[in-house]
DNA sequence: CTAATTTCTTGAAATAGGTCATTTTTAGTC
DNA sequence: GACTAAAAATGACCTATTTCAAGAAATTAG
Protein backbone atom coordinates (compact mmCIF):
# COMPACT_ATOMS: atom_id res chain seq x y z
CA UNK A 1 0.00 0.00 0.00
CA UNK A 2 2.28 2.53 1.12
CA UNK A 3 5.13 1.26 -1.22
CA UNK A 4 2.11 1.59 -4.18
CA UNK A 5 1.53 4.73 -3.34
CA UNK A 6 5.41 5.95 -3.08
CA UNK A 7 5.65 4.11 -6.93
CA UNK A 8 3.06 6.56 -8.22
CA UNK A 9 4.09 9.51 -6.65
CA UNK A 10 8.14 8.86 -7.98
CA UNK A 11 6.56 8.19 -11.69
CA UNK A 12 4.55 11.36 -11.24
CA UNK A 13 8.25 13.36 -9.72
CA UNK A 14 9.97 11.79 -12.78
CA UNK A 15 7.51 12.47 -15.32
CA UNK A 16 7.78 16.68 -14.03
CA UNK A 17 11.24 16.88 -13.78
CA UNK A 18 11.60 15.17 -17.47
CA UNK A 19 9.90 18.38 -19.18
CA UNK A 20 12.07 20.66 -16.98
CA UNK A 21 15.41 22.41 -18.30
CA UNK A 22 18.01 23.73 -16.18
CA UNK A 23 16.44 27.25 -15.28
CA UNK A 24 13.32 25.21 -13.66
CA UNK A 25 16.04 23.52 -11.13
CA UNK A 26 17.51 27.03 -10.21
CA UNK A 27 14.12 27.71 -9.35
CA UNK A 28 14.05 24.67 -7.16
CA UNK A 29 17.09 26.28 -5.51
CA UNK A 30 15.92 29.49 -4.99
CA UNK A 31 12.45 28.69 -3.48
CA UNK A 32 14.41 26.63 -1.13
CA UNK A 33 16.62 29.35 -0.52
CA UNK A 34 14.28 31.91 0.10
CA UNK A 35 12.34 29.80 2.69
CA UNK A 36 15.14 30.31 4.88
CA UNK A 37 16.33 34.17 3.91
CA UNK A 38 15.08 37.07 1.75
CA UNK A 39 16.79 37.25 -1.63
CA UNK A 40 17.42 40.43 -3.70
CA UNK A 41 17.46 39.79 -7.80
CA UNK A 42 21.33 40.33 -7.51
CA UNK A 43 21.41 37.60 -5.15
CA UNK A 44 18.84 35.34 -7.39
CA UNK A 45 21.32 35.54 -10.68
CA UNK A 46 24.50 35.33 -7.97
CA UNK A 47 23.10 31.65 -7.56
CA UNK A 48 21.76 31.43 -10.90
CA UNK A 49 25.33 31.96 -12.26
CA UNK A 50 27.19 30.21 -9.35
CA UNK A 51 25.15 26.53 -9.64
CA UNK A 52 25.46 24.41 -12.41
CA UNK A 53 22.79 21.60 -13.15
CA UNK A 54 24.83 17.80 -13.37
CA UNK A 55 23.03 14.39 -14.64
CA UNK A 56 24.69 11.78 -12.31
CA UNK A 57 24.02 8.32 -13.07
CA UNK A 58 23.07 5.50 -10.46
CA UNK A 59 26.29 3.89 -8.91
CA UNK A 60 28.82 7.07 -10.25
CA UNK A 61 30.51 8.69 -7.66
CA UNK A 62 30.65 12.35 -7.02
CA UNK A 63 33.27 12.43 -4.06
CA UNK A 64 35.83 9.41 -3.68
CA UNK A 65 38.22 9.33 -0.55
CA UNK A 66 41.90 10.94 -1.39
CA UNK A 67 40.44 13.71 -3.53
CA UNK A 68 39.49 16.69 -2.20
CA UNK A 69 35.75 17.70 -3.00
CA UNK A 70 35.37 20.55 -5.05
CA UNK A 71 31.40 20.93 -4.83
CA UNK A 72 28.66 21.41 -2.16
CA UNK A 73 25.86 19.77 -3.74
CA UNK A 74 22.28 20.29 -4.07
CA UNK A 75 20.13 17.38 -4.76
CA UNK A 76 17.51 18.20 -7.45
CA UNK A 77 16.53 14.60 -7.86
CA UNK A 78 17.74 11.22 -6.95
CA UNK A 79 19.38 9.91 -4.15
CA UNK A 80 22.69 9.73 -2.60
CA UNK A 81 24.67 8.03 0.44
CA UNK A 82 27.54 8.93 1.93
CA UNK A 83 29.72 6.34 3.64
CA UNK A 84 33.01 5.59 4.83
CA UNK A 85 35.30 2.37 4.36
CA UNK A 86 37.25 1.34 7.55
CA UNK A 87 40.34 -0.33 7.76
CA UNK A 88 38.66 -3.94 9.01
CA UNK A 89 36.78 -3.46 5.69
CA UNK A 90 32.92 -2.33 6.97
CA UNK A 91 30.97 0.22 5.29
CA UNK A 92 29.76 3.03 7.42
CA UNK A 93 27.54 5.11 6.10
CA UNK A 94 27.19 8.90 7.04
CA UNK A 95 24.82 10.53 5.30
CA UNK A 96 22.05 10.46 2.71
CA UNK A 97 20.40 12.89 0.44
CA UNK A 98 17.08 12.99 -1.25
CA UNK A 99 15.28 15.65 -2.74
CA UNK A 100 16.23 19.20 -1.41
CA UNK A 101 19.14 18.09 0.87
CA UNK A 102 22.64 18.60 0.15
CA UNK A 103 25.77 16.33 0.11
CA UNK A 104 29.09 15.79 -0.04
CA UNK A 105 31.87 14.80 2.72
CA UNK A 106 31.39 17.59 5.06
CA UNK A 107 34.77 18.14 6.51
CA UNK A 108 36.93 17.61 3.80
CA UNK A 109 34.84 20.06 1.36
CA UNK A 110 34.72 22.56 4.67
CA UNK A 111 38.12 22.40 5.62
CA UNK A 112 39.40 21.28 1.51
CA UNK A 113 41.26 18.72 2.71
CA UNK A 114 41.32 15.25 0.72
CA UNK A 115 38.28 13.55 1.81
CA UNK A 116 38.10 10.22 3.61
CA UNK A 117 34.45 9.22 1.97
CA UNK A 118 32.86 8.15 -0.81
CA UNK A 119 29.40 9.68 -1.97
CA UNK A 120 27.51 7.95 -4.54
CA UNK A 121 24.34 7.83 -6.73
CA UNK A 122 22.06 5.74 -5.53
CA UNK A 123 19.41 6.46 -8.40
CA UNK A 124 20.05 7.87 -11.80
CA UNK A 125 20.11 11.40 -9.90
CA UNK A 126 20.27 14.91 -10.76
CA UNK A 127 22.11 18.05 -8.80
CA UNK A 128 23.16 21.60 -8.60
CA UNK A 129 26.47 21.66 -8.09
CA UNK A 130 28.82 25.43 -6.44
CA UNK A 131 32.45 24.80 -6.54
CA UNK A 132 34.39 26.36 -2.79
CA UNK A 133 35.48 29.10 -4.50
CA UNK A 134 32.27 30.34 -6.08
CA UNK A 135 30.26 29.58 -2.62
CA UNK A 136 33.18 31.70 -0.59
CA UNK A 137 32.68 34.14 -3.54
CA UNK A 138 29.02 34.50 -2.89
CA UNK A 139 29.31 34.72 1.02
CA UNK A 140 31.45 37.62 0.45
CA UNK A 141 28.89 39.43 -2.10
CA UNK A 142 26.09 38.85 -0.70
CA UNK A 143 24.98 39.04 3.11
CA UNK A 144 21.97 37.53 2.34
CA UNK A 145 23.61 34.30 0.96
CA UNK A 146 26.35 34.27 4.24
CA UNK A 147 23.15 34.20 6.26
CA UNK A 148 21.91 31.40 4.15
CA UNK A 149 25.05 29.26 4.93
CA UNK A 150 25.07 30.01 8.31
CA UNK A 151 21.82 28.58 8.76
CA UNK A 152 22.46 25.90 6.77
CA UNK A 153 25.38 24.93 8.93
CA UNK A 154 23.41 25.54 12.12
CA UNK A 155 20.83 23.01 11.12
CA UNK A 156 23.51 20.12 9.90
CA UNK A 157 25.17 20.64 13.46
CA UNK A 158 21.62 20.68 14.84
CA UNK A 159 20.66 17.42 13.32
CA UNK A 160 24.20 15.74 13.69
CA UNK A 161 23.63 16.81 17.36
CA UNK A 162 20.13 14.89 17.50
CA UNK A 163 21.49 11.64 15.53
CA UNK A 164 24.61 11.53 18.44
CA UNK A 165 21.85 12.09 21.01
CA UNK A 166 19.77 8.97 19.80
CA UNK A 167 22.75 6.68 18.97
CA UNK A 168 23.73 7.36 22.75
CA UNK A 169 20.50 6.78 24.41
CA UNK A 170 18.74 4.39 22.37
CA UNK A 171 19.08 0.66 21.32
CA UNK A 172 19.32 -0.56 18.17
CA UNK A 173 15.59 -1.24 17.91
CA UNK A 174 14.68 1.99 19.19
CA UNK A 175 17.19 3.56 16.82
CA UNK A 176 14.97 1.51 13.73
CA UNK A 177 11.88 2.84 14.69
CA UNK A 178 12.39 6.25 15.22
CA UNK A 179 14.69 6.38 11.71
CA UNK A 180 11.31 4.75 10.18
CA UNK A 181 8.50 7.19 11.77
CA UNK A 182 10.85 9.92 10.16
CA UNK A 183 12.33 9.42 7.59
CA UNK A 184 10.31 6.54 6.23
CA UNK A 185 10.57 7.98 2.97
CA UNK A 186 14.42 7.47 3.01
CA UNK A 187 14.55 4.11 4.33
CA UNK A 188 11.68 2.43 1.43
CA UNK A 189 14.80 4.09 -0.86
CA UNK A 190 17.46 3.38 0.24
CA UNK A 191 19.12 -0.44 0.63
CA UNK A 192 19.27 -2.29 3.67
CA UNK A 193 22.70 -2.56 4.39
CA UNK A 194 23.24 1.14 3.88
CA UNK A 195 20.79 1.75 6.20
CA UNK A 196 21.63 -0.84 9.10
CA UNK A 197 25.24 0.72 8.57
CA UNK A 198 23.87 4.30 8.91
CA UNK A 199 22.22 3.50 11.80
CA UNK A 200 24.95 1.99 13.30
CA UNK A 201 24.26 -1.57 13.59
CA UNK A 202 24.77 -5.12 11.73
CA UNK A 203 22.73 -5.78 8.35
CA UNK A 204 22.30 -9.08 10.07
CA UNK A 205 20.60 -7.38 13.35
CA UNK A 206 18.24 -4.90 11.33
CA UNK A 207 17.05 -7.81 9.53
CA UNK A 208 16.15 -9.30 12.63
CA UNK A 209 14.38 -6.24 13.83
CA UNK A 210 12.69 -6.02 10.59
CA UNK A 211 11.28 -9.42 10.76
CA UNK A 212 10.37 -9.25 14.65
CA UNK A 213 8.51 -6.46 13.38
CA UNK A 214 6.50 -7.91 10.25
CA UNK A 215 5.57 -10.39 12.92
CA UNK A 216 4.53 -8.44 15.67
CA UNK A 217 1.86 -6.19 13.41
CA UNK A 218 0.64 -9.39 11.77
CA UNK A 219 -0.30 -9.99 15.34
CA UNK A 220 -2.40 -6.89 15.64
CA UNK B 1 55.21 14.17 33.79
CA UNK B 2 52.00 15.40 31.72
CA UNK B 3 49.62 15.73 34.88
CA UNK B 4 52.56 17.75 36.26
CA UNK B 5 52.92 19.85 33.26
CA UNK B 6 48.98 20.68 33.45
CA UNK B 7 49.11 21.42 36.96
CA UNK B 8 51.54 23.99 36.24
CA UNK B 9 49.76 25.68 33.53
CA UNK B 10 46.57 25.20 35.35
CA UNK B 11 47.83 27.39 38.28
CA UNK B 12 49.32 29.89 36.26
CA UNK B 13 46.05 30.68 34.24
CA UNK B 14 44.52 30.95 37.59
CA UNK B 15 47.06 33.50 38.82
CA UNK B 16 46.62 35.75 34.90
CA UNK B 17 42.57 35.41 35.38
CA UNK B 18 42.60 36.51 39.04
CA UNK B 19 44.05 39.59 38.46
CA UNK B 20 41.94 40.93 35.18
CA UNK B 21 38.85 42.59 35.10
CA UNK B 22 36.08 42.42 32.85
CA UNK B 23 37.54 44.31 30.30
CA UNK B 24 40.58 41.10 29.16
CA UNK B 25 37.73 39.08 29.46
CA UNK B 26 36.64 40.52 26.60
CA UNK B 27 39.69 41.01 24.52
CA UNK B 28 40.26 37.46 25.10
CA UNK B 29 37.07 36.87 23.31
CA UNK B 30 37.66 39.13 20.86
CA UNK B 31 41.11 37.84 20.62
CA UNK B 32 39.12 34.40 19.22
CA UNK B 33 36.74 36.28 17.12
CA UNK B 34 39.59 37.65 15.27
CA UNK B 35 41.38 34.40 15.09
CA UNK B 36 38.41 33.73 12.50
CA UNK B 37 37.27 36.46 10.82
CA UNK B 38 38.62 40.51 10.73
CA UNK B 39 36.78 42.64 13.07
CA UNK B 40 36.47 46.50 12.48
CA UNK B 41 35.99 48.93 15.62
CA UNK B 42 32.21 49.29 15.38
CA UNK B 43 32.30 45.54 15.31
CA UNK B 44 34.53 45.04 18.55
CA UNK B 45 32.13 47.73 20.33
CA UNK B 46 29.34 45.78 19.19
CA UNK B 47 30.84 42.72 20.97
CA UNK B 48 32.00 44.36 24.40
CA UNK B 49 28.20 45.55 24.49
CA UNK B 50 26.43 42.94 23.69
CA UNK B 51 28.25 40.17 26.19
CA UNK B 52 28.25 39.92 29.89
CA UNK B 53 30.95 38.80 32.25
CA UNK B 54 29.18 36.02 34.89
CA UNK B 55 30.64 33.49 37.58
CA UNK B 56 29.67 30.45 37.99
CA UNK B 57 29.90 28.17 41.14
CA UNK B 58 30.99 25.03 40.89
CA UNK B 59 28.00 22.32 40.58
CA UNK B 60 25.97 25.18 39.31
CA UNK B 61 23.21 24.56 36.64
CA UNK B 62 23.19 27.55 33.89
CA UNK B 63 20.64 25.35 31.76
CA UNK B 64 17.76 23.30 32.73
CA UNK B 65 15.80 20.99 30.90
CA UNK B 66 12.02 22.42 30.14
CA UNK B 67 14.08 26.68 30.23
CA UNK B 68 14.19 27.88 26.63
CA UNK B 69 18.45 28.46 27.10
CA UNK B 70 18.74 32.54 26.79
CA UNK B 71 22.43 32.66 26.04
CA UNK B 72 25.54 31.46 24.15
CA UNK B 73 28.44 30.66 26.57
CA UNK B 74 32.02 31.60 25.45
CA UNK B 75 33.97 29.60 28.47
CA UNK B 76 36.66 32.23 30.02
CA UNK B 77 37.89 30.33 32.70
CA UNK B 78 36.53 26.95 34.46
CA UNK B 79 34.70 23.58 32.76
CA UNK B 80 31.13 23.25 32.24
CA UNK B 81 29.44 19.39 31.01
CA UNK B 82 26.16 19.44 29.20
CA UNK B 83 24.50 16.37 29.66
CA UNK B 84 20.60 14.88 29.43
CA UNK B 85 19.03 12.32 31.94
CA UNK B 86 16.93 9.73 29.57
CA UNK B 87 14.13 7.75 30.94
CA UNK B 88 15.62 4.81 32.53
CA UNK B 89 17.52 7.41 34.48
CA UNK B 90 20.78 6.82 32.41
CA UNK B 91 22.92 10.67 32.04
CA UNK B 92 24.48 10.79 29.18
CA UNK B 93 27.70 13.57 28.37
CA UNK B 94 26.39 16.06 24.96
CA UNK B 95 29.72 18.47 25.57
CA UNK B 96 32.38 19.66 27.36
CA UNK B 97 33.18 22.71 27.36
CA UNK B 98 36.98 24.55 28.87
CA UNK B 99 38.57 28.05 27.85
CA UNK B 100 37.69 29.01 24.65
CA UNK B 101 34.85 26.65 23.88
CA UNK B 102 31.25 27.61 24.02
CA UNK B 103 28.39 25.68 25.82
CA UNK B 104 24.62 25.65 25.91
CA UNK B 105 21.83 23.42 24.35
CA UNK B 106 22.92 23.76 20.97
CA UNK B 107 19.56 23.01 19.89
CA UNK B 108 17.53 24.33 22.13
CA UNK B 109 19.10 27.51 22.32
CA UNK B 110 19.27 27.96 17.67
CA UNK B 111 15.27 26.87 17.83
CA UNK B 112 14.66 28.80 21.23
CA UNK B 113 13.03 25.99 22.32
CA UNK B 114 12.72 24.14 26.06
CA UNK B 115 16.18 23.08 26.67
CA UNK B 116 16.49 19.18 27.22
CA UNK B 117 19.60 19.11 28.92
CA UNK B 118 21.47 20.29 31.62
CA UNK B 119 24.93 22.23 31.49
CA UNK B 120 26.35 22.28 34.23
CA UNK B 121 29.72 23.96 35.76
CA UNK B 122 32.06 21.27 36.81
CA UNK B 123 34.49 23.93 38.15
CA UNK B 124 34.21 27.39 39.56
CA UNK B 125 34.35 29.26 36.11
CA UNK B 126 33.81 32.46 34.08
CA UNK B 127 31.53 33.16 31.39
CA UNK B 128 30.62 35.90 28.54
CA UNK B 129 27.44 35.36 27.61
CA UNK B 130 25.01 36.85 24.76
CA UNK B 131 21.03 36.68 24.97
CA UNK B 132 19.85 35.15 21.81
CA UNK B 133 18.43 38.30 20.51
CA UNK B 134 21.56 40.04 21.12
CA UNK B 135 22.89 37.66 18.79
CA UNK B 136 20.74 37.88 16.34
CA UNK B 137 21.31 41.59 16.40
CA UNK B 138 25.19 41.32 16.04
CA UNK B 139 24.18 39.51 12.95
CA UNK B 140 21.66 41.48 11.51
CA UNK B 141 24.23 44.49 12.02
CA UNK B 142 27.28 43.09 10.79
CA UNK B 143 28.41 40.82 8.53
CA UNK B 144 31.62 40.14 9.66
CA UNK B 145 29.93 38.73 12.94
CA UNK B 146 27.64 37.02 10.57
CA UNK B 147 30.60 35.18 9.15
CA UNK B 148 32.28 34.50 12.44
CA UNK B 149 28.60 32.89 13.85
CA UNK B 150 28.77 30.53 10.02
CA UNK B 151 32.29 29.44 10.90
CA UNK B 152 31.66 28.70 14.53
CA UNK B 153 28.47 26.37 12.93
CA UNK B 154 30.54 24.70 10.56
CA UNK B 155 33.30 24.04 12.82
CA UNK B 156 30.51 23.00 15.32
CA UNK B 157 29.26 20.35 12.71
CA UNK B 158 32.48 19.18 11.23
CA UNK B 159 33.48 18.83 15.14
CA UNK B 160 30.25 16.44 15.74
CA UNK B 161 30.60 14.72 12.51
CA UNK B 162 34.13 13.48 13.41
CA UNK B 163 32.05 12.36 16.70
CA UNK B 164 29.00 10.34 14.72
CA UNK B 165 32.29 8.78 12.85
CA UNK B 166 34.35 7.50 15.81
CA UNK B 167 31.45 6.36 17.65
CA UNK B 168 29.96 3.99 14.56
CA UNK B 169 33.85 2.71 13.38
CA UNK B 170 35.71 2.13 16.85
CA UNK B 171 34.78 0.09 19.83
CA UNK B 172 34.78 1.35 23.33
CA UNK B 173 38.58 1.50 24.12
CA UNK B 174 39.74 2.80 20.81
CA UNK B 175 37.25 5.70 21.54
CA UNK B 176 38.71 6.39 24.72
CA UNK B 177 42.26 5.79 24.02
CA UNK B 178 41.55 8.56 20.73
CA UNK B 179 39.46 10.60 23.27
CA UNK B 180 42.80 10.67 25.19
CA UNK B 181 45.19 11.48 22.80
CA UNK B 182 43.01 14.73 21.53
CA UNK B 183 42.13 15.48 24.91
CA UNK B 184 43.86 14.69 27.10
CA UNK B 185 43.32 18.38 28.98
CA UNK B 186 39.60 17.58 29.33
CA UNK B 187 40.20 14.05 30.35
CA UNK B 188 42.13 14.77 33.20
CA UNK B 189 39.22 17.66 34.43
CA UNK B 190 35.93 15.85 34.16
CA UNK B 191 34.49 13.29 36.18
CA UNK B 192 35.50 9.96 34.78
CA UNK B 193 31.45 8.96 34.79
CA UNK B 194 31.17 11.78 33.01
CA UNK B 195 33.72 11.07 30.37
CA UNK B 196 32.27 7.43 30.45
CA UNK B 197 28.65 8.58 29.63
CA UNK B 198 30.36 11.23 26.59
CA UNK B 199 32.12 8.28 24.91
CA UNK B 200 28.81 6.15 25.22
CA UNK B 201 29.92 3.29 27.69
CA UNK B 202 29.82 2.29 31.26
CA UNK B 203 31.28 4.04 34.14
CA UNK B 204 32.67 0.32 35.34
CA UNK B 205 33.72 -0.51 31.71
CA UNK B 206 35.70 2.37 31.45
CA UNK B 207 37.47 1.62 34.40
CA UNK B 208 38.17 -1.31 33.57
CA UNK B 209 39.72 0.15 30.43
CA UNK B 210 42.21 2.18 32.65
CA UNK B 211 43.47 -0.33 34.77
CA UNK B 212 44.07 -2.53 31.81
CA UNK B 213 46.40 0.55 30.59
CA UNK B 214 48.03 0.87 33.43
CA UNK B 215 48.70 -2.70 33.96
CA UNK B 216 49.95 -2.83 30.13
CA UNK B 217 51.89 0.39 30.34
CA UNK B 218 53.46 -1.16 33.65
CA UNK B 219 55.08 -3.97 31.66
CA UNK B 220 56.79 -1.92 28.85
C1' DC C 1 14.59 -14.84 -20.64
C1' DT C 2 18.68 -16.63 -18.20
C1' DA C 3 22.96 -16.31 -15.83
C1' DA C 4 25.48 -13.74 -12.68
C1' DT C 5 25.89 -10.76 -9.02
C1' DT C 6 24.19 -8.45 -5.18
C1' DT C 7 21.21 -8.11 -1.37
C1' DC C 8 18.51 -10.16 2.24
C1' DT C 9 17.37 -13.83 5.55
C1' DT C 10 18.11 -17.31 9.02
C1' DG C 11 20.50 -20.14 12.49
C1' DA C 12 24.12 -21.16 15.72
C1' DA C 13 28.04 -19.70 18.33
C1' DA C 14 30.83 -15.96 20.18
C1' DT C 15 31.78 -11.44 22.54
C1' DA C 16 31.93 -6.64 23.71
C1' DG C 17 30.08 -4.29 26.89
C1' DG C 18 26.23 -3.80 30.49
C1' DT C 19 24.16 -4.51 35.10
C1' DC C 20 24.08 -5.25 39.95
C1' DA C 21 26.08 -5.51 44.39
C1' DT C 22 30.03 -4.55 47.26
C1' DT C 23 34.35 -2.44 48.57
C1' DT C 24 37.86 0.98 48.30
C1' DT C 25 39.35 5.54 47.33
C1' DT C 26 38.85 10.34 46.93
C1' DA C 27 37.10 14.86 47.91
C1' DG C 28 34.37 18.04 50.59
C1' DT C 29 32.89 19.81 54.96
C1' DC C 30 32.62 21.02 59.93
C1' DG D 1 41.98 15.96 61.06
C1' DA D 2 37.86 13.13 61.48
C1' DC D 3 33.28 12.43 59.21
C1' DT D 4 30.47 12.16 55.35
C1' DA D 5 29.19 11.83 50.73
C1' DA D 6 30.49 11.07 46.14
C1' DA D 7 33.28 8.68 42.80
C1' DA D 8 35.98 4.85 41.25
C1' DA D 9 37.25 -0.05 41.28
C1' DT D 10 36.23 -4.91 41.30
C1' DG D 11 33.92 -9.40 40.83
C1' DA D 12 30.22 -12.30 39.05
C1' DC D 13 26.82 -12.79 36.00
C1' DC D 14 24.04 -11.40 31.96
C1' DT D 15 22.37 -9.80 27.25
C1' DA D 16 22.20 -7.07 23.09
C1' DT D 17 24.44 -7.30 19.19
C1' DT D 18 28.12 -9.29 16.15
C1' DT D 19 30.21 -12.70 13.43
C1' DC D 20 30.33 -16.58 10.46
C1' DA D 21 28.28 -19.66 7.33
C1' DA D 22 24.98 -20.88 4.01
C1' DG D 23 20.76 -20.52 1.45
C1' DA D 24 16.85 -17.68 -0.68
C1' DA D 25 15.32 -13.72 -3.03
C1' DA D 26 15.86 -9.91 -5.82
C1' DT D 27 18.36 -6.99 -9.26
C1' DT D 28 21.25 -6.32 -13.03
C1' DA D 29 23.53 -7.48 -17.17
C1' DG D 30 23.87 -9.99 -21.26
Amino acid sequence: MMKHCFIIDSVFTRLIISTVDSMDTIDQLIKYIEHHVRLTEPDKILVAEAFQLDFVKKRQQIVQPGFTPRHRNFVIKGAFRAYLICKEGQDHTIQFAIEDWWITDYNSYIFQEPATMFVLALEDSQILKITYEDEQRLKRESKNLETFFRIMAENAAAHMQKRIITNLTQTAEKRHQIFIEKYGAIAQRVPQYALASYLGMSTEYLSRLRNRRRKSKKLN
